[in-house]
DNA sequence: AGTTTGACAGTAT
DNA sequence: GATACTGCCAAAC
Protein backbone atom coordinates (compact mmCIF):
# COMPACT_ATOMS: atom_id res chain seq x y z
CA UNK A 1 0.00 0.00 0.00
CA UNK A 2 0.68 3.90 -0.36
CA UNK A 3 2.96 4.48 3.31
CA UNK A 4 3.15 8.59 1.54
CA UNK A 5 -0.45 9.17 2.33
CA UNK A 6 -1.71 9.62 -1.10
CA UNK A 7 -5.04 7.14 -0.77
CA UNK A 8 -7.61 8.15 1.78
CA UNK A 9 -7.07 4.93 3.58
CA UNK A 10 -3.62 5.56 4.34
CA UNK A 11 -4.35 8.57 5.86
CA UNK A 12 -7.30 6.80 7.49
CA UNK A 13 -4.99 4.27 8.99
CA UNK A 14 -2.43 7.14 9.55
CA UNK A 15 -5.05 8.65 11.62
CA UNK A 16 -6.30 5.83 13.62
CA UNK A 17 -2.67 4.64 14.18
CA UNK A 18 -2.89 8.53 16.47
CA UNK A 19 -5.50 7.81 18.87
CA UNK A 20 -5.29 7.98 22.12
CA UNK A 21 -4.97 4.75 24.64
CA UNK A 22 -8.29 5.03 26.36
CA UNK A 23 -9.63 6.99 23.65
CA UNK A 24 -11.95 6.44 21.12
CA UNK A 25 -13.10 8.62 17.74
CA UNK A 26 -15.99 8.19 15.18
CA UNK A 27 -16.07 8.01 11.22
CA UNK A 28 -17.22 11.10 10.49
CA UNK A 29 -14.56 12.87 13.19
CA UNK A 30 -11.92 11.09 10.99
CA UNK A 31 -13.35 11.62 7.71
CA UNK A 32 -14.02 15.27 8.70
CA UNK A 33 -10.31 15.85 9.46
CA UNK A 34 -9.33 14.43 6.51
CA UNK A 35 -11.27 17.25 4.31
CA UNK A 36 -14.07 14.71 3.33
CA UNK A 37 -16.70 14.71 5.61
CA UNK A 38 -19.16 12.58 3.48
CA UNK A 39 -16.44 10.38 3.07
CA UNK A 40 -17.23 8.47 6.26
CA UNK A 41 -18.06 5.13 4.82
CA UNK A 42 -14.37 4.91 3.30
CA UNK A 43 -13.06 5.66 7.24
CA UNK A 44 -15.02 1.87 7.45
CA UNK A 45 -13.87 0.58 4.23
CA UNK A 46 -10.47 1.91 5.22
CA UNK A 47 -10.51 -0.59 8.73
CA UNK A 48 -12.16 -2.89 6.60
CA UNK A 49 -8.58 -3.55 4.68
CA UNK A 50 -6.32 -3.31 7.30
CA UNK A 51 -3.77 -5.76 5.95
CA UNK A 52 -3.27 -7.02 9.97
CA UNK A 53 0.06 -6.70 10.46
CA UNK A 54 -0.35 -3.03 11.13
CA UNK A 55 -0.65 -2.56 14.71
CA UNK A 56 -4.27 -0.35 14.24
CA UNK A 57 -6.25 -0.24 16.93
CA UNK A 58 -9.65 -0.19 15.04
CA UNK A 59 -11.28 -1.22 18.15
CA UNK A 60 -11.44 2.13 19.35
CA UNK A 61 -13.09 3.74 15.95
CA UNK A 62 -17.22 3.64 16.51
CA UNK A 63 -19.48 4.95 14.14
CA UNK A 64 -21.59 8.60 15.39
CA UNK A 65 -23.80 7.19 18.26
CA UNK A 66 -20.71 5.44 19.81
CA UNK A 67 -21.99 2.22 18.59
CA UNK A 68 -19.19 -0.59 17.71
CA UNK A 69 -20.38 -0.83 14.04
CA UNK A 70 -17.53 -3.42 13.46
CA UNK A 71 -17.84 -5.44 15.95
CA UNK A 72 -18.38 -8.65 14.05
CA UNK A 73 -15.50 -7.31 12.23
CA UNK A 74 -13.59 -8.29 15.35
CA UNK A 75 -15.16 -12.00 15.31
CA UNK A 76 -17.82 -10.93 18.23
CA UNK A 77 -18.44 -7.15 19.16
CA UNK A 78 -17.50 -8.68 23.13
CA UNK A 79 -13.67 -8.56 21.47
CA UNK A 80 -14.24 -4.93 20.63
CA UNK A 81 -15.96 -4.75 24.15
CA UNK A 82 -13.36 -6.22 25.90
CA UNK A 83 -10.20 -4.35 24.31
CA UNK A 84 -11.77 -1.10 24.73
CA UNK A 85 -12.77 -2.01 28.75
CA UNK A 86 -9.04 -3.33 29.12
CA UNK A 87 -8.20 0.63 28.23
CA UNK A 88 -10.35 1.91 31.10
CA UNK A 89 -13.55 2.99 28.40
CA UNK A 90 -17.20 1.79 29.52
CA UNK A 91 -18.81 -0.15 27.49
CA UNK A 92 -22.28 -0.41 27.93
CA UNK A 93 -24.37 -3.80 27.55
CA UNK A 94 -25.35 -2.65 24.44
CA UNK A 95 -22.06 -2.32 23.19
CA UNK A 96 -22.14 1.89 23.15
CA UNK A 97 -19.68 3.93 24.56
CA UNK A 98 -20.77 7.56 26.33
CA UNK A 99 -18.75 9.55 23.46
CA UNK A 100 -19.34 12.73 25.47
CA UNK A 101 -16.51 10.88 28.01
CA UNK A 102 -14.57 9.61 25.93
CA UNK A 103 -14.46 10.75 22.38
CA UNK A 104 -11.13 12.22 20.94
CA UNK A 105 -11.61 14.33 17.80
CA UNK A 106 -8.55 14.20 15.38
CA UNK A 107 -8.85 17.52 14.14
CA UNK A 108 -7.69 19.12 17.64
CA UNK A 109 -4.71 17.33 17.01
CA UNK A 110 -1.53 19.40 15.62
CA UNK A 111 -0.25 16.22 13.54
CA UNK A 112 -3.35 15.03 11.85
CA UNK A 113 -4.31 19.03 11.39
CA UNK A 114 -1.08 18.88 9.58
CA UNK A 115 -1.89 16.22 7.70
CA UNK A 116 -4.74 17.99 6.41
CA UNK A 117 -3.72 20.82 5.57
CA UNK A 118 -1.08 18.83 3.31
CA UNK A 119 -4.14 17.67 1.28
CA UNK A 120 -4.86 21.03 -0.14
C1' DA B 1 -12.58 -2.46 -17.69
C1' DG B 2 -17.14 -1.67 -15.72
C1' DT B 3 -20.18 -2.61 -11.95
C1' DT B 4 -21.32 -3.35 -7.16
C1' DT B 5 -20.84 -2.89 -2.43
C1' DG B 6 -19.07 -1.32 1.85
C1' DA B 7 -17.32 -0.56 10.14
C1' DC B 8 -21.35 6.00 7.87
C1' DA B 9 -23.07 10.68 8.12
C1' DG B 10 -25.37 14.78 6.78
C1' DT B 11 -29.22 16.94 4.53
C1' DA B 12 -33.73 16.98 2.79
C1' DT B 13 -38.53 15.93 2.77
C1' DG C 1 -39.29 14.84 15.15
C1' DA C 2 -38.62 10.76 12.24
C1' DT C 3 -37.74 8.45 7.96
C1' DA C 4 -35.53 8.39 3.25
C1' DC C 5 -32.07 9.64 0.03
C1' DT C 6 -27.75 11.04 -1.53
C1' DG C 7 -22.62 11.61 -1.36
C1' DC C 8 -18.16 9.90 -1.12
C1' DC C 9 -13.54 6.84 -2.61
C1' DA C 10 -11.61 2.53 -2.91
C1' DA C 11 -11.41 -2.43 -3.38
C1' DA C 12 -13.46 -6.77 -4.68
C1' DC C 13 -16.16 -9.35 -8.27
Amino acid sequence: MDTTGTTFTARVYRVVAMIPYGKVTTFGAIARALGSPKSARMVGFALASIPGHLDLPAHRVLNRYGFLSGGWHFGHPDIMKAELEDEGVVVSGDYIVDLGVYFWDPGMDPEVDALREAHY
